[in-house]
RNA sequence: GCCGAAGUGGCGGAACAGGCAGACGCGCACGACUCAAAAUCGUGUACCCUCGGGUAUGUGGGUUCGAUUCCCACCUUCGGCACCA
């Protein structure tokens, strides 16, 4: 478990870290160590901000924030191993999250190169996406308009790991985490094609579809292209560059919106379609991003629908090169949408007639043959950005020397302390720049003048191996005790958001893959098993916020009904993947039965219950407990509750009818204490020690099934015509097929429905159910 | 926009490999206890109805003897979209 010190403890956290705990103590009773962590992931930009709102040190801020929390964790009720508690912004820690980056940089997966930032020039300052808002994309706090600045900033080569990535066979995850992540990553596989413009210069597309290289009728490029300067005609120049201004303020996201209309530059300029020698315009437009691919496309408009939009917006020509088999397509001016469905190949030179599915590989080994392109495999996937101009992170440990170059901190002076003595205030530069003695130093290489890089560290960077340090959280002699690595890894069960899935996920999946390589660790994953919760909204349905003032503080609650009614109701609730609205009705009924539990186990009662009475209470109990196990090992945590809720309700029936005092009342009271004590570990201690099972009831091994106990006295024979509930019969277990088909076709209700009718056919679901066709 | 998830009574939800829809809880109604109230305990509680049944799991289709469950299309809501963590 890992949170983020905001300030008070949320009803989010609850919901993160209790059924999880739950799971914990119940696989503690089946045998097994558990290693149930906490700690806090610390740096990061919201205490930059309390900082600058509040005019408290980001420092200051957090540690108190921990101080807080930690009082507030304890009162879950959780058993997190305290002795492993780990703050990231600790020098402890961040030493440690250096040497990683230093360990990357000789590895060759960290390297640095120009990249935007977003940037408000009122404040400034670097903002970070989530403080640029709205359609015009203005800074949170001024609303000026962000511009977009070129930095020189450091990233980690995520995609060398694109490949492996895609790779799940050794986890279980969720299907849907997978797929997002697969979508993320962003495979597609084609063709790099070279085209040259009409001076010579090479211009390298990717496409996936080479097959439709004799399609082309334009290209575009992206706006930042380094070619846009080059092709630009005298005449378009103006134009050119005031569409590039424009297009360089707008996020990647407005600009690959599909439902925009269509906006673009002609460049004046031409290429040649390496396959059929036409002569093609080239354009700029904001659809084509730097950032995928190449940052050029040829355009086939007859076959891409953003570039058939492209054509119809700008009077572009439109070739069909694609004729799907028995579809009458229409004239190409008078088409409405590009053509997606696969077909034989036509106006295409030396390929035409190539049917649909050999298209793809002969249209790419043409390609090859002719020396105009290659095959390629393309990401989504970028590498990854760890540079921030923010002062609440650990610093990148790199010093830039005049003569020597980038040059690495040596191991033996991390960590690279982040001074507290800074001004941490917006200044339009990195706050460590303006600490004059922090910044310079002496090169380590030749001694000569230095100055250390000023941006920190991405604090994705801090998550990504933060389970490593849980392990051994003040070993000196390297990030974390091997000893300890061998025996606890990888994790075996990890929970957490959905909102992880494409991020945190995705850099701990390649920390770890990266970590291997370079012989740090063992193993090809970090997190076995994954799964997911869900979010708890306001009692109205919508997200909690302070703004709408739905907000459910914890310890208002903790303080009214205790840590066992509030756990007891967290996963009560709701399906724990799932989340949904939180009613302060509803926790009412989570107190009740508790209340319920406390006073029928405690309160003696008549005694001298009938043999069926004993018979159904042990029945009850010992389905209750299988049904139980099985939810806990599937994390169904709601029905867990639920079920013991029902056993409740038998137990007030069995004890109305005289069971107390019996051996199955004291069965069901002592299996019924088990069971609760992972979800109400509190008042479950309790009730063990006042009804004299001694300590502790956390002590306990996990109860076995009696499965003979489970086995019902009486069967419902569910008995169906076409399908429609018609009758039920009550027979002894063990019946056959044979049995429950005559039992159903005499039965009287059946006889009476199908007087006059042909039964067509009696379907028998063994043990079950008969459906009779008529 | 792209990607992902989810839609079941008045409400939260259950139905574990396609087989009795609505477990459990909330709310509500009635009753018991009480001078009274709270608490507690008990009973009932999808809709329509000619009392035999009929209709119901976002909408429309499909597969099947049988669909909340599988497939297709659509609608709505929520989450993520790379510098929030």
């Amino acid at each position: 478990m890992f949170a983020y010190p905001s300030g008070d403890l949320h009803i989010g956290h609850w919901y993160a870290m209790t059924p999880p705990d739950t799971r914990a103590r119940f696989m503690r009773m089946r045998g097994y160590n558990v290693f149930f962590p906490i700690g806090h992931d610390a740096f990061g930009l919201p205490a930059e901000n309390a900082a600058i709102k509040r005019s408290i040190h980001p420092k200051e801020w957090t540690y108190a924030n921990i101080e807080r929390m930690d009082k507030q964790l304890r009162m879950m009720g959780n058993s997190f191993d305290w002795r492993a508690e780990l703050i990231t912004a600790d020098p402890e820690y961040y030493r440690w999250t250096q040497w990683w980056f230093l360990q990357f940089l000789e590895a060759g997966l960290a390297y640095q190169r120009m990249s935007p930032v977003d940037f408000c020039p009122s404040c400034n300052t670097t903002l970070a996406r989530e403080q640029v808002q709205g359609e015009d994309r203005h800074c949170e706090r001024c609303e000026t308009p962000v511009i977009r600045k070129d930095l020189k900033q450091w990233f980690f080569r995520t995609t060398a790991y694109a490949e492996e990535l895609l790779d799940y066979s050794q986890l279980d995850w969720p299907e849907h985490v997978k797929t997002l992540q697969r979508k993320w990553i962003g495979k597609s596989e084609g063709a790099n094609v070279v085209f040259h413009t009409e001076a010579g210069d090479p211009i390298e597309v990717f496409t996936t579809r080479p097959d439709t290289l004799w399609g082309v009728s334009f290209m575009v490029l992206s706006p930042e292209h380094p070619l846009v300067a080059k092709v630009t005609t005298d005449a378009q120049r103006a134009e050119v560059e005031a569409y590039q201004i424009q297009a360089k303020n707008q996020s990647d996201m407005q600009r690959e919106s599909t439902d925009r209309e269509k906006t673009g530059v002609f460049t004046g300029g031409y290429a040649v379609n390496p396959a059929s020698g036409e002569h093609i315009p080239i354009w700029i437009a904001d659809y084509v991003l730097m950032s995928y691919g190449s940052g050029a496309i040829m355009a086939v408009p007859a076959h891409d629908q953003r570039d058939f939009e492209f054509a119809r917006a700008f009077e572009l020509p439109i070739k069909i090169v694609i004729q799907p088999e028995g579809l009458e397509l229409p004239a190409p001016e008078e088409m409405t949408e590009s053509v997606q469905a696969s077909g034989a190949m036509v106006n295409s030179g030396p390929l035409t007639g190539t049917p649909a599915e050999e298209s793809f590989e002969t249209a790419l080994a043409y390609v090859e043959e002719h020396g105009i392109g290659e095959r390629a495999v393309n990401y989504r996937l970028h590498d990854w950005l760890v540079s921030r101009q923010r002062y609440w992170g650990a610093p990148i440990p790199v010093i830039y020397c005049s003569s020597c170059g980038t040059v690495p901190a040596p191991e033996d002076q991390l960590p690279v302390l982040r001074p507290d003595d800074v001004e941490w205030l917006p200044t339009g530069e990195s706050p460590l720049k303006l600490h004059p003695d922090w910044r310079f130093v002496s090169c380590p290489k030749c001694g000569g003048q230095a100055e250390r890089e000023t941006d920190t560290m991405d604090t994705f960077m801090c998550s990504s191996w933060y389970h490593l340090r849980y392990l051994s959280p003040h070993y000196n002699e390297g990030p974390f005790d091997p000893d300890a690595f061998r025996y606890w890894m990888p994790v075996d069960t990890y929970t957490g958001g959905i909102e992880h899935a494409t991020m945190h996920l995705i850099y701990t999946r390649f920390f770890h893959k990266a970590a291997r390589d370079i012989g740090v660790l063992t193993g090809d994953e970090p997190m076995l098993q994954l799964r997911n919760q869900g979010m708890v909204l306001g009692e109205d349905g919508e997200k909690m916020s302070k703004s709408r003032g739905n907000v459910i503080a914890p310890d208002e609650l903790v303080a009214r009904y205790g840590a066992d009614t509030v756990r007891a109701y967290l996963i009560f609730f709701s399906r724990w993947q799932m989340g949904g609205p939180w009613s302060s009705t509803g926790i009412e009924g989570n107190a009740r039965w508790l209340r319920r539990v406390w006073y029928m186990f405690q309160e003696p009662a008549e005694e001298g219950a009938t043999e069926q009475t004993l018979r159904a209470l042990r029945r009850k109990a010992h389905q209750t407990l299988k049904s139980i196990t099985w939810d806990f090992e599937n994390f169904e945590f709601n029905t867990i509750v639920s079920s013991l809720m029902e056993l409740l309700n038998e137990m007030a029936r069995a004890k109305n009818a005289g069971a107390w005092g019996s051996d199955a009342w004291n069965e069901a009271v002592r299996l019924y204490l088990l069971m609760m004590a992972p979800v109400t570990p509190h008042i479950a201690e309790e009730l063990w020690q006042k009804l004299g099972y001694g300590y502790s009831v956390h002590q306990q091994a996990w109860p076995e099934v009696d499965e003979e106990a489970c086995v019902e006295d009486k069967i419902t024979l569910v008995v169906q015509i076409n399908g429609k509930l018609r009758d039920r019969i009550m027979l002894s277990p063990g019946f056959s097929d044979e049995q429950a088909r005559a039992t159903a076709l005499s039965s009287p209700v059946i006889q009476e429905a199908l007087e006059g009718k042909t039964i067509r056919k009696v379907i028998v679901v063994p043990g079950k159910l008969v459906n009779v066709v008529i």
